[in-house]
Order: structure tokens, then sequence, then C-alpha cells
DNA sequence: CACAAAATATGTTATACAGCATGTTTTTAT
DNA sequence: ATAAAAACATGCTGTATAACATATTTTGTG
């Protein structure tokens, strides 16, 4: 993907700047492949880029107790992340991977910091940004720890719907995860995950096709989300 | 409490600002006092006031599903709180309430969102702020979804003890919380709470004296929390 | 293509924790 | 001071969900 290409895509984050810090930006950019299930970062590290998904679908998550992980979040294109633990002067706390092929574009955290300093909009993007990404984790901690497991994969399917969207036929998730991914997105084991998804599928709730998830009514999964 | 004290008790918040700034931000300052268990503001309403605990406690909760509530983190004097909501442009998705007397400094969030655009340095202060603020978020969920009921008691108590310190004898715990709190701090029942903090005591971890708590071994709470 | 490894599926068992009931103590209000 | 209400304490029961076991299917690799 060219340069101008990439400017085009995060114009929410150049719109903000002037021609000269824009070129300051361009100049520090570059664009890495992951593949699928490549490590992006990891719990512990020290950041050093500000990383941008141009295309493909990333995890960002945290390793628990006894090896079970945690999605915390999922990335999109385009959106931006790998920036709150610099921000914080921390270490990551998370990792990120690929769910699939991912082009991410990065620019060091630093070069980032340092127009931040000198433009104030863009900060205010980054304080908008975070605010709302603070919210959405306070709701998940409720949503994770007082739903029941129906409640938690229904809403984790329809998180999913309202991340990465529907194919052409209108009901068919985009995404296609593991049994194993959406036991950690929906905090639960995979067992559990793999029994419930059969049971919504006998309730003709979802359709499944190996790790095509049709959603045949979205308002009972909403119900689920909402009770259970 | 007057005005003066007021403004070198923020002092982290006044130091970046000019003192045209300043002056703007004294004149519309206000200081309330709330009583314990009184609410500060509720889910659903919609933000206008920025505030700053001064002196006292506070709980930040969100309802959950059937009437239980979670704390999502409390605040110390001098912390900053209630702004988030409207830097996301959104309603309150938590509530906040007293728990004991406490003095809070207001001022019209417009006033901040005012200062953010005119001072950098304001508004790299939020977003370094809700960095750390996100980070604790994404530890929380991890922590109070994979640990047992004993660790995730242990850890509400070390938790209490980084927020608010321990009295003069080095050991009791310097806030006073109901059996009901501390269970919605660890997200479990009541009575597994107040189960659990028995456990504790015959185990002489801690000692319980009414809502006093002493903590006579934090090496065995720290084990038991990072493991269980 | 064959084989190993991983993912999916499903049944069984074990257990952590919620829910409920009941009694006691402490706090609050009149 | 006394009644009422709230908080605390503890035992019992039920159940949601983890943990384990064992097939079966799919995927990846030399």
């Amino acid at each position: 993907m060219g340069k101008e290409e990439v400017l085009e895509k995060i114009s929410d984050l150049c719109n903000p700047l002037t021609q000269e810090q824009r070129d300051f930006l361009t100049e520090n950019l570059t664009v890495y492949t992951y593949r699928k299930n490549e490590a992006i970062y990891s719990e512990g590290e020290f950041p050093t880029q500000f990383m941008c998904l141009l295309s493909g679908k990333v995890k960002i998550f945290k390793n628990g107790v006894s090896g079970r992980n945690q999605i915390i979040r999922v990335i999109k294109p385009v959106e931006y992340f790998a920036y709150r633990a610099y921000f914080a002067h921390q270490e990551y706390l998370t990792a990120a991977a690929a769910f699939e092929t991912s082009t991410i574009a990065q620019i060091p955290i630093t070069t980032i910091t340092h127009l931040i300093t000198e433009n104030n909009a863009l900060a205010c993007f980054f304080i908008k940004q975070l605010s709302i990404d603070l919210g959405i984790a306070d709701e998940r901690t409720v949503n994770l720890t007082q739903k029941h497991i129906r409640g938690r994969l229904a809403e984790s399917l329809l998180f999913l719907k309202e991340s990465y969207g529907l194919e052409e036929d209108g009901c068919t998730l985009s995404i296609y995860l593991s049994r194993e991914d959406l036991a950690n997105l929906s905090n639960m084991t995979t067992s559990n995950a793999i029994r419930t998804l059969t049971n919504f599928a006998a309730e003709k709730i979802i359709a499944i096709d190996g790790r095509k998830i049709k959603i045949i009514s979205e308002e009972k999964l909403e119900k689920i989300s909402r009770i259970g």
C-alpha cells in the first residue's frame, strides 16, 4: 500500500495537522503485514510504535490465570491502537495478535506524542478516543461478570456484528473465529462456547457452518443478552 | 473551604494554566459537601460538572443485572472524576456516591473543555489520566472474571489499602466499608463477602472488628490474590 | 498423501458460588 | 427508650459452569 493511500485512510488523524506536521508523520510511517495469528506486541513489552489497522482484523487480549486468555477488545480498519501504555508511561498490559492477515501502519509513538504537544486538535482526538474506550471497558466489566453464559455469548455475537459487520447475504458474521477465541471473548471455557453455540443453533437463533455463523434472529440474541 | 485553599489542592490541574485561565477556573468553581451515602450523579444523567474530590471518599459504580451493583473504581483526595462521559459525548454510564462525608469542587465541564482546547499541557494531563484509568479497567476485567472468590476479596482488600492507606497503627484499613460494598467491589454476594472475611480472620490473615479491618499478613493476601 | 496436531463435539463429574432461610446484632428513627 | 430497619452472621440447597474424558473432524506439514 502506498503512503498516499495510507494517509487517506488515516484522515481523521491527519486532518487536524498542518502540512508540515503531515509531512513529518509521513516520513516516519512504515507499513507491515502480519499473518494470521501472528503476534503484534506482547504483554510486558515497552511500547515504541503507534499503530493503525489498515486492513484485516486484530484482537487485544490479556493473559489471565492458568493460561486462560481474555479478549479485551477487537480492532477493525481503520482504528488506532497500541498507544495507551505509552501515554500512561507503562509497559503493555495487553497483547495484540492478528485474527487474519492484517496490514498495519506504524508510526514511532514519540512522533505521535510530539505531534500531540504541538497540535491541540490531535490531543482532543485522543482524549475522546480514550474516553470512549474507557466507557466500553466499564460496560464490559459488568457484562462479563454479571451475565450468565448464554447472555455473554449472545452479547459477543452481537458485538462481533457491530464490530465487523455482516457479509452480502445480510446475516453471516464477517469474521470467522475459532471456538476458543469466541470463548476468550465471552469469558467461558471452549467446551461451553461450543455447547452454547450448538444450543443457539438448535433453537434456530443462529445457524453454524464450521466457523461461519449466521444470525437468524437478532432480536432473540438481544433478548438473551439483556436478560441473561 | 476557601477558593485559595482549593486552588492549592488542585495544583496539578492549575499548574499548566496561565494566570488568566486560572482566574477563569476560579470564577466558575463551586464547592459542595455530600453526606455519607449521598448520590453525586446517576447513570443516564447528562454530565454538566467536572469534579474533584477534596476530602472524603467516593465510589463509582454501575447498576448490573437484578439490582447487583458493581463498584468500578474508588476516588480518593485529590482526584478528578465525572469527566469521561462528556469527553466521549455520552451520558453517564456510571453513578457516583459518597462513602463518607465528602467535599467536592465542581467546575462546569464546558469550562474544562474550553481550557483544554486552549491549553495543550492540560490536554496532555487528561490523556495521561484516561490512559492510566483504561489500563486499570483492563486489569480489573481479567481479575474480576478469572479469579476465585478468595482471590477477588484479597485483591479488593489490597486495593483499598493502596487507595486509602492505613491508620497510624500501620495495619488497619483507613476505610470502613459495609460488607455489601465490599461484595460489590469484589463481584460476589454479601453473604460470601461475610463468609470469606470470616475465613480470612480465622486464618489470621486479617482481624475484623465490625467494619474495621486489620491486615495481619499482607504477603498472604498477595499470594491469595495472585493464585486465586 | 499420510500423519500428527489442532479444533470441534459431547457426555459425565465435581465444585464454586448464588440463592434462600433464619437468627442475631447494630444502627436509625420516632 | 423503644420499635423498626438495616447490617451482619451462618447454615443448607440448588445450579451454573468448570474440569475432565473421549470421540470425531478438520487443518497443517513433511
